[in-house]
DNA sequence: ATTTTTTAAATGTATAGACAGGTGGTTTAT
DNA sequence: ATAAACCACCTGTCTATACATTTAAAAAAT
């Protein structure tokens, strides 16, 4: 498999949030961007530590860091003496908690789109405000976006967002990132909760996914913490006979 | 919660099996492993960087990253300027644990009760072998059990369990105990997955469930490991309209 | 006695340098 | 031509050092 041009390095910080993040979680980022983006193609090599040392200017051993953690998370494969290489699909580790819709579907080798159907400003209604932990007529943003796997709609995911602790959020272009990539730059999640149940859809949400109106979906309400405040809250539906959340625990 | 007296930080290594590992390998051995000896317990603050450097002669890069890991692994807790303390039982077992569907039952203040539907000895057929990673024909024993919140049914646990590591797995009284309790006791859970779908039931569930063919159903795949084995393989079957999967992680 | 400042300790990150060990290609000796 | 020696590169680990940030307690000022 063909190496990764090393020729532009220099900008693997590009499209990237500019949070306040420690260099090799920086590095991290990008990387996992490159390889999430389809940039870095798997099994192909990936530029070497001692290449971005150069090209950096930053420790090897923060590069090393970065790459370590990202082998450890399923992202990458390492091999003495051979070099780094992007793994065939993602541990399935994480995935209850990150649950990045446009990873997963990358991770099964799948084409990810989106269409974002709402992006507004507006204040809580008094049980957006509950959900949120803030004060009726605060703040907020909502967000409906419809992801496809493969062309066939696969989540739709309804969100509220503390405009407080996301001021941009209705400046992204979703397109290009996840409301999952901003969010975390701008507020990382400290906490989250989850509750899962299975429903059957409404007529509108039969047309979105494409489904029948007897085909059981799986409903996940996740709310996700920054430190005490409640970052976001997101209702996400997705068609039973075309989805499956997998969990693996222990050591 | 107090300190762990660092008397006696040399005899670290004590009890360790001598594989040629990597410093920082061996430290998190040894940490681990007075954690789940029960030696360091709970919320107690364990010896800092400094003091292990010191004790051991290593350098702190090295000890920093055995606990860094284990903290990426929930084994510690890390706070800036206090110190490091061993972290409370994962949380991910309480949050997607329905091990045990009475305890949860009780703890909402209701009444559980079980039926025992189906309790056999049996030889596995291709598909069970290949789920409990064991050849056709190995011993297993199979179990339906209807269990029943207020006398409403709210699960249907079907069973397979490997007879080799539960050898007496027929022979419990699950009126007083739930079979998760049993085989904790004879394999301890080291490992495990879940898959969790949103299904419509079949015909039977449905009559068992006492719900119409048309209400979606949650069902959970529950596979455990102990070390290297797989003991049981689970399905859970929920009635979405009176059940919710409920999952916290985080701090 | 109360408040403010200082200090010590602990973790978090970054760096430079060193050596070990694996891999594959190149050179050299046979 | 073949085999052995060599070498360049890569990851893996360990060390020593440095500085930042957070925390709690001690010391100093009010």
């Amino acid at each position: 498999m063909s190496d990764i041009t090393n020729s532009n390095l220099a900008n693997l910080f590009d499209d990237l949030p500019d949070a306040p993040l420690p260099i090799y979680a920086k590095l991290k980022q990008a990387i996992s961007l490159k390889i999430t983006s389809g940039q870095w193609q798997v099994n192909q090599r990936i530029p070497s530590e001692s290449e971005v040392v150069k090209a950096l200017g930053v420790s090897r051993m923060t590069v090393n860091r970065a790459l370590r953690e990202l082998t450890a998370e399923g992202f990458l494969v390492r091999h003495q003496g051979l070099g780094t290489f992007v793994a065939e699909k993602k541990a399935h580790s994480a995935l209850f908690e990150v649950h990045n819709i446009a990873e997963e579907v990358a991770a099964r080798g799948h084409k990810h789109r989106s269409e974002l159907l709402v992006l507004e400003s507006a204040k809580a209604t008094m049980e957006e405000a509950m959900n949120l932990g803030v004060r009726t007529n605060h703040g907020i943003f909502r967000s409906v976006v419809l992801h496809f796997e493969n062309d066939f709609p696969i989540q739709i995911e309804e969100r509220i967002v503390n405009a407080n602790l996301a001021p941009d959020y209705d400046k992204q272009d979703f397109s290009l990132h996840t409301s999952y990539e901003y969010l975390m730059s701008v507020a990382p999640m400290t906490e989250g909760e989850h509750l899962v149940e299975a429903i059957l859809p409404s007529p509108v949400e039969c047309e979105r996914l494409r489904i029948q109106a007897s085909e059981p979906c799986l409903q996940i309400k996740r709310r996700t913490w920054a430190g005490d405040d409640i970052v976001t809250a997101a209702r996400l539906l997705h068609p039973g006979s075309r989805f499956q959340l997998f969990g693996h625990f222990g050591r």
